[in-house]
RNA sequence: GGUGGAGUGGGUGAGUGGCUGAAACCACCGGUUUGCUAAAUCGACGUACGGUAACCUCCGUACCGCGGGUUCGAAUCCCGCCUCCACCGCCA
């Protein structure tokens, strides 16, 4: 959510990210300006109103010690009045105040200059190609879901007869490579300076809130309305949520943190043959970093955030390239996003396996995430976070691009986490 | 899940209807003193929003876990909720 005072300040970069992101309501804004000035008037009256309650009561105590009983009984007739006129501005500054929060939760984050414009993810800028060897595979080449049977490493159907579609059971050296991946992940995380958090798999209303899943992605996560809990879709809402609420020293900066966890994702409305195999799931697993920066280096923050990245799938030697999202793909709470895909060989397929974005202020706003300078003065601070990385997608190209005749060879950097050197 | 107790500023903690945005102490910050460190001493010391376009100042409003209510007036009384502690129940 962006501040009032940002749009006033920035009126001409929200305006061009609006039209980016071909966003359809162009008076949002005016009106978002309006209401905020209404509800300022309006609270400037509610407050002079109530402070001339404030003295009358005062002077009714006095009156009331001084044994004044008349005049207080008539200062208390005038307040009478005056309560209820302070009534009917409250029922107005609630309205007018819940009209303009539903203005600001509708207006996506302001795009960074460099989002290009474009309204799908053909769209999308490769801000880095992939310009080596693509693997090289005999015709006889398999999909992972083909690869997974063969090799008894995941089994869908018995997924589904358990929970459903879309939480795949991992078996065997399928199973070892999840854990192997994920300890990988994490290792390289803590080289990096991210410190681990293991976070909860659930949380409330006011963490999802704070990094944007609610209200604009209600439905997207998985709810238990009896205690009001939201299974987490991405290890950055705990974990971002760590900083709910917490005003930092500049001192504090960078702050780097990661976690693995389980990702739940309904999904709804995703089928057909991009979703199969482990192309998408309900559950599944990730490393996430993420980072809490000063306004001055979130931007080198991200770099640094895309070299992790890079790092990783290098060293899993997994072709891959960086898009750049266009304003229509990128998300609504991000103002700039950069995607990693891995080629998929037997899919002949770029599958996306990491995201990368800065979100600037807009979740420090609504998590009250700030940081005192050598003034004193708070400012909001910037939040930024990345997959490093989601799990399915790299099994996926793991499988695909490394099968051979008699099997599926496991890159080196892995062996020492999974004990073997082949499937 | 049941019963009992508790939640006040950065911390400890006083405060049972008006003189309390809140005592006192500690911490932090500034000054004085002192060979340095330390101690002593004086002072300042919450946040948010609005008036207000910017820093300060000033004025106002709100805030004593959260949300309602009673009252001319609530940290204080009433109701609901949350969290923590203790005991009981259940349990990996």
């Amino acid at each position: 959510m962006l501040q009032v005072n940002f749009i006033k300040n920035n009126l001409e970069r929200v305006q061009a990210s609006l039209q980016k992101r071909n966003f359809k309501n162009t008076d949002i804004l005016e009106e978002t300006i309006k209401l905020d000035e209404l509800k300022r008037s309006t609270q400037t009256s509610m407050n002079e109103k109530q402070e001339a309650i404030n003295k009358a009561s005062k002077e009714i105590g006095g009156l009331f010690k001084q044994g004044k009983k008349e005049e207080a009984e008539g200062l208390r007739a005038n307040v009478a009045t005056l309560k209820e006129e302070l009534n009917n501005l409250k029922v107005s500054f609630e309205e007018v105040s819940g009209k303009l929060t539903g203005l600001l939760y509708e207006i996506p984050n302001a795009a960074h200059a460099s989002v290009p414009e474009g309204s799908t993810d053909e769209d999308n800028e490769v801000f880095q190609a992939w310009d080596a060897n693509m693997p090289d595979l005999a015709t006889s080449k398999l999909p992972h879901w083909e690869l997974a049977k063969k090799y008894d490493l995941i089994d869908f159907e018995l997924g589904a007869k358990i929970t459903g579609a879309g939480f795949p059971v991992y078996k065997g050296k399928g199973a070892k490579l999840q854990r192997a991946l994920i300890n990988f992940f994490l290792d390289e995380a803590d080289k990096s300076g991210y410190a681990e958090f293991l976070p909860p798999h659930m949380v409330n209303e006011a963490s999802a809130i704070g990094t944007g899943q609610l209200p604009d992605k209600d439905g997207q996560m998985y709810h238990d309305a009896q205690d009001d809990l939201y299974l987490i879709p991405t290890a950055e809402v705990p974990i971002t949520n760590i900083y709910r609420d917490v005003i930092l020293k500049e001192e504090d900066f960078s702050i780097k943190m990661c976690g693995y966890t389980p990702c739940f994702r309904r999904e709804a409305g995703s089928y057909g043959a991009h979703v199969r195999g482990l192309n998408r799931l309900h559950q599944f697993d990730k490393v996430e970093i993420v980072r809490i920066e000063h306004p001055e280096r979130s931007y080198a923050a991200l770099d640094e955030m895309l070299d992790h990245v890079r790092g990783l799938l290098a060293k899993l030697e997994l072709p891959y390239r960086i898009l750049r999202l266009c304003g229509g793909d990128l998300s609504f709470a991000s103002a700039l996003t950069f995607d990693f895909e891995v080629f998929s060989a037997a899919q002949e397929r770029w599958l996306e396996v990491s995201s990368v974005s800065n979100f600037e202020t807009f979740q420090s706003n609504r998590l009250k995430l700030r940081y005192n300078d050598a003034n004193k003065k708070k400012h909001l601070a910037h939040t930024l976070n990345g997959s490093a990385l989601a799990l399915p997608r790299i099994v996926a190209a793991l499988l695909e691009n490394n099968q051979t005749g008699d099997g599926i060879n496991i890159p080196k950097v892995l062996w020492k986490y999974t004990g073997f050197e082949k499937i």
